[in-house]
DNA sequence: CTATAATATTCGAATAATCGAATATTGTAA
DNA sequence: TTACAATATTCGATTATTCGAATATTATAG
């Protein structure tokens, strides 16, 4: 039961998280660009640049082919990436909740679970808490 | 032609970004749940889980309902997480490009956008780089 | 070789994020 | 009321990020 790639996870999305670094994978949904040109496009240095290209570089989001002098980026995972930005781009009305219907999603889940395996201890059938305070 | 919430966009991953508010964004997929509840699960102190939900709550990724003494917290966006959440967990092949498929790609664009509108100016069809260095 | 353009790296200083300890708040039961 | 359980907030101290300036590297043209 493959969890907790959580921190690896988190970490990916640490590189997208950064005004310049998320500028930068969207100029390279449009297609390669060389450091060059994004310095053009961007508010940034070219140190800076670089540094923001280095960090995309360790989390597997961009690489790069050399010709001659140049260095010219492009996305090594553009599927994660352009899906992405599409969730974004996505609008979803906040959903609000109330206890009950929230309580009420418990009963239901606690019903599945029963019928499923009935042998398992059960709890928080009516307490929307199932846990109790640690020591 | 809405551009730039780039930098609203890295402010939401922003709240993902985190191991532990990742994590809570985890469990609260499964369903609700109260701070109660998540203390059991994760690896972090009453106040720090505290703290991360007041991240979560300013980015408008969760919302809690009370019942008493209770915070229920549950996802504001649930679709907005749970598919951020299966684009991660999908596996994607590494891309690599070199510098003359890269030409190559260009050149096509070009020839489009030269198509598309022959009046603008044409610039980079050979090169790999279309900028200058600033000043 | 040498100069140069493109890019990377190093190094501090400034800023931001994180966490625990202590304390505050709030709803309810007694 | 008072006490208590659940949760939030505040406050520093620690650590991590970020950025610019300066410098280094590297490929090529001459």
């Amino acid at each position: 039961m493959a969890t907790n790639d959580t921190k690896d996870n988190a970490e990916l999305l640490k590189a997208f998280s950064h005004p310049t670094r998320f500028a930068i994978l969207k100029e390279l949904v449009a297609g390669p660009k060389c450091v060059n040109d994004m310095e053009e496009i961007l508010p940034a240095r070219q140190a800076n640049i670089s540094q923001h290209l280095s960090v995309l570089r360790h989390a597997k989001l961009v690489d790069f082919a050399q010709d001659g002098i140049l260095r010219c980026y492009y996305l090594c995972r553009p599927k994660l990436v352009t899906d992405l930005m599409k969730l974004l781009d996505r609008e979803e009305r906040l959903v609000t909740r109330s206890s009950e219907s929230i309580k009420a999603d418990k009963k239901r889940l606690a019903k599945m679970v029963n019928s499923e395996n009935r042998s398992k201890s059960k709890s928080a059938i009516n307490s929307i808490s199932t846990a109790r305070r640690k020591k």
